[in-house]
DNA sequence: ACCTGAACACCGTTCAAGT
DNA sequence: ACCTGAACACCGTTCAAGT
């Protein structure tokens, strides 16, 4: 009678192992505090072994990156094209600024993994249906994409230097309102006098704001009937 | 008579001197290869002494920031604020996609310069004119910045891999979209039959798609006669 | 097939000490 | 006021060697 295979067995060191372990990193320690020795003991190893599993830190950051996306939840398919794809970008948003320095380990990266491929194909699908053309549906998503990120990155690096630094983001903005009114109104008049306008409304109402500019824009690419 | 102010002096190590010594390291080895004991060299000064004109490495970033914008021009005041809005975007993301890992650099960081300022000051002005009411003036102006910056960001990172690997960016493009075609057409049938639209079109059309749909989006936003 | 020890060539930052 | 030497606690990566 063989040995039972879940008995003394080490998890075994997989690749989607080692990306989980870089997650619980990030989320620790931030993308300035995630080293290939970190990672490593996180999963009880040396520095070294991590070579066998992975060419070099950028190829763990692929993965990571498509661990990142392992349970975004794409939005009810109920409701007409623009309820859909709003419901997208919001929860994308929430997704990444839920999670540590998610933005920043994201942005630059294209390599697509097996998650972003399935949200691909699921938003590609959605757009063919609501009557975009091939042509227009990969242009759609890439927009939404550079928008997302974009916003995200802005937001996000600030208030983790702010939860630093423990103020809190009311401060932020207000500190910030205070340093466009103290600039020469003679050299900058509009930054003076907008200072409020500037810093004020919170970031779901800009996020929002620019979303529906986009999707506004995306209406008139349709039809009549349709946008 | 005193000595001449202007003959062996060094040339004083100011904060600018600093700012442009980083821009001249981020040119030459990137942004991944941009440290201290670097620029330091560069300036003809050891590591520690950087620590007397900043804080640490992260006030530096934010010096070589505003040395990215210094030399952004902005477009000329003539035609309607669509064109002037076009152009200033379009511009922005010419000058990101010049210098080397701008983009990434940019990025996360707000803390504006005096150089970013003279541009907000400036843009904020058109759209004022233009009809855009304060509010909308500056979420307009934060939109187009993180729709410009998400999008370089996710071009320039490729460019700059696939320079290292030595392959063109037609390579590249046609590459990722064999990688589309080659995924399993049961699970991913929208990907494998809009591989061409996903990868085909340039960057600069996908660029200007996106733009076009933004301002489409603004338009909507001007009494019917203005848009 | 997978892991380790030890080493190499780097990092950012601090601090007493120099001028 | 400004710069340096020397040190500290780290990095990513390689490679011979172990099992």
């Amino acid at each position: 009678m063989p040995a039972d295979q879940d008995d003394a067995a080490p998890p075994a060191l997989t690749r989607e192992a080692l990306a989980r372990a870089a997650l619980r990193v990030l989320e620790r320690d931030g993308l300035a505090g995630l080293s290939m020795r970190k990672v490593a003991a996180e999963v009880g190893v040396k520095a070294a072994s991590l070579y066998w599993h992975v060419r070099d830190k950028e190829e763990l950051l692929d993965l990571l990156n498509d661990a990142l996306m392992a349970d975004v939840e794409a939005p009810p398919r109920t409701g007409d094209w623009r309820v859909q794809l709003r419901a997208y970008c919001e929860r994308y948003r929430a997704h990444l600024l839920g999670r540590r320095d998610a933005a920043k380990v994201v942005a630059g990266r294209l390599a697509p993994g097996p998650n972003l491929l399935r949200l691909l194909e699921d938003q590609l699908d959605r757009l063919r249906g609501a009557g975009f053309s091939a042509a227009d549906a990969a242009m759609v998503s890439y927009l939404l994409g550079a928008y997302v990120q974009g916003f995200v990155l802005q937001e996000q690096s600030p208030m983790a230097a702010a939860e630093t630094t423990g103020t809190g983001r009311r401060q932020v903005a207000d500190d910030a309102a205070e340093r466009f009114r103290a600039l020469p109104a003679d050299e900058f008049p509009r930054l003076v006098a907008m200072a409020d306008d500037l810093t004020g409304p919170d970031l779901d109402a800009r996020f929002a704001f620019g979303l529906e500019r986009i999707l506004d824009g995306l209406a008139a690419l349709l039809p009549p009937g349709r946008g």
